[in-house]
DNA sequence: ATAAAGTCCTGAAAGC
DNA sequence: TGCTTTCAGGACTTTA
């Protein structure tokens, strides 16, 4: 699930749920989503500190507490979401459920849930330099990125166009659904070397790009509309929402990957 | 049982 | 030849 739009969406949780809010309570239901801190350090760090403003990067996220590195010297909380992760406002009297990993327990007495089922990913707890670490191995943010940029971003790179999109050290933020439903709007194939692309074709996966973030961000996730390529992935018999032909299905850059042969030359 | 919206690592192939 | 880029595969993990 998490792509840029899912992470933003939890940025937002954060920032309406969480802002400012101090940490009364941390549980860590099961630390295999805690990445290189013990849920005892978890817990000491956190209890009595209060969110400061959460700002994302692709598709991390990060929480500085209290006087965190951008308000000067605290650590930073900073989730990456894998496949399956998820984070959620809850009132403490809804149910617990089995893949919430982590609960933070806030002075409202309201949880921050980290749900997740498989834990491909997790949490962190950072300081300034660990913040640098990971950003410097990212490429600019997807919804940051205009026109002249991408044009260079993706120049000399021989490799498939959707391979070099969905290269977090490329550009942040998208994955395989975003990927597939910009090229299928610009009408790009998914194979085409990306630096076979004309000025014409890149400014169409920019445009796309912008439209295709845009309202997927509104939404929280890559919406499955039917008028969208999205909507037919699981079909039996996908066929495309714009010329009607069947869909290709195949893997490029190792993913599952759907495209019309017809509209995508 | 196969595959899944993510990333990291390895070894090997391909390209300049 | 040598360096860089890219790819394929597997690993992590859980469930439909």
């Amino acid at each position: 699930m998490p792509e840029l739009p899912d992470v933003e969406g939890f940025r937002e949780v954060l920032m309406t749920c969480g802002r400012r809010r101090r940490v009364t309570d941390v549980e860590v239901r099961d630390a295999g989503v805690l990445r290189g801190v013990s849920a005892q350090r978890l817990r000491r760090e956190l209890k009595g500190r209060r969110l400061g403003e959460a700002w994302r990067h692709g598709k991390w996220l990060f929480v500085p507490m209290d006087d965190g590195p951008t308000d000067g010297g605290g650590p930073t909380l900073v989730w990456h979401f894998g496949m399956t992760g998820s984070l959620r406002c809850c009132s403490p009297d809804e149910p617990v459920e089995r893949h919430d990993r982590v609960v933070l327990t806030l002075d409202d007495s309201r949880h921050l849930r980290y749900r997740d089922q498989r834990k491909l990913q997790g949490l962190q707890l950072v300081d300034e330099a660990q913040i640098a670490r990971i950003v410097d191995g990212l490429g600019p943010d997807a919804l940051t990125v205009r026109g002249p940029e991408l044009r260079e971003l993706l120049s000399g790179r021989r490799r498939a166009v959707k391979s070099a999109l969905m290269d977090q050290s490329v550009i942040a933020g998208l994955g395989n659904l975003l990927c597939d439903e910009i090229l299928w709007r610009a009408r790009v194939a998914p194979r085409t070397p990306a630096r076979d692309l004309s000025d014409d074709e890149i400014r169409r996966v920019h445009v796309g790009m912008g439209r295709v973030l845009e309202t997927s961000v509104r939404a929280g996730c890559v919406p499955p509309r039917r008028s969208w390529l999205t909507g037919h992935r699981d079909d039996s018999e996908p066929t495309c929402p714009r010329c009607g032909r069947p869909l290709c299905s195949n893997r490029v850059g190792g993913r599952r990957t759907v495209w019309c042969p017809q509209c995508q030359k």
